[in-house]
DNA sequence: AACATTTAGTTTCGACTCGCTACCATCTTC
DNA sequence: GAAGATGGTAGCGAGTCGAAACTAAATGTT
């Protein structure tokens, strides 16, 4: 058992040489892909990693450098920047080493497939606890997500209570920092 | 799914960041506890991690210098030597991190748990195969170990034909650089 | 308004990893 | 006995890691 994902994760990472990146590297370029505008910074990535910001910093810094994460200014705030993925990243992330580990799993039949995702997905919640982590959620399950101020917004009125930020259909599949699980789930 | 196996990689690594020793120092620790007395050299442990002779090298030397292994030669053959835990390595060993994993794991519904691990094995074997690499196994799915050596050997009569050497009860359970599954497995 | 505290991000340090190339020394094989 | 395979090491450069010290901007408190 424990050298199953030992194993699998030691693959995983030195799958992650490839393409003249590292690993963190891979993780921090897969995070700003799913993370969305609110979370694209230097601290939630450092969060969601599980590191320090300034491990996090430099890892950022070399992306940046390479020319595989842009920083753009955020207003009301002037010492934070958001951080987008350039197309030179949507291209190296269309071919993601760890894309092996989602055919493989896919190979699978069915159920066992199932049955692995949320075993995985049980460990991963349980070891995250127990060292006061909490695994980023999207919009849709989140408590911020104003359901009722559909009143002073037109068309799809997904709203952000806590940024207070209209948020368009394809920004609620993404994770944020400030994900909060709401009641009935 | 990529996902979920990329976050538990990282916490396993991560974890692996106590006691002083870094991942791959762990990896070796848990490799050195696991392997055959035969398999217990710094080339198996690179092809069991996955990684180059030199790297593996540099990991190893480390452990030594720290007291964990120790080396002591191989007769026939000069150039080698064996590596063997050292009592502080035992004990090191006895309070490894991913020991969390395995209790998460065992903290599911039994049938869940023998599917996630089904599944894990089954993804594991799939990535080696795609990069060439295969498993250590066992002596005891092993074409090499002799069963039908018992009349030149008293008693318990495990024998290994590769390296013509007689086996103790207590090493068939241990993984092994030359393992050839056997068929009928 | 003035001060204290928190937060966002950076820099530097030392130990270590990683793949790579080049390099011995010691078996094997022919 | 020469040629090649094998076991292990040394050094390089880029990067990671946590920790600690630091700047600047935002927020809270008196």
């Amino acid at each position: 058992m424990a050298e199953l994902v030992e194993q699998l994760g030691r693959c995983a990472c030195s799958e992650a040489f490839s393409a003249g990146l590292h690993p963190a590297q891979w993780s921090a370029l897969r995070y700003f892909e799913r993370a969305n505008r609110f979370s694209r910074t230097v601290s939630a990535f450092a969060q969601y990693h599980g590191t320090t910001r300034g491990t996090a910093s430099q890892t950022i810094r070399s992306l940046v450098h390479k020319g595989y994460l842009q920083r753009l200014p955020v207003k009301h705030d002037q010492r934070s920047f958001r951080l987008d993925l350039t197309e030179k990243a949507q291209l190296v992330l269309a071919s993601d080493p760890l894309g092996e580990f989602v055919s493989a799993a896919g190979a699978l039949p069915v159920e066992q497939c199932s049955a692995l995702v949320l075993g995985l997905r049980a460990m991963l919640d349980q070891v995250l606890e127990k060292r006061a982590r909490r695994p980023f959620g999207v919009c849709t399950s989140c408590e911020h997500l104003g359901a009722a101020d559909t009143e002073h917004q037109e068309g799809c009125g997904h709203h952000c209570r806590l940024q207070d930020e209209v948020l368009g259909a394809q920004e609620l599949g993404r994770i944020c920092v400030d994900h909060r699980c709401r009641q009935g789930h």
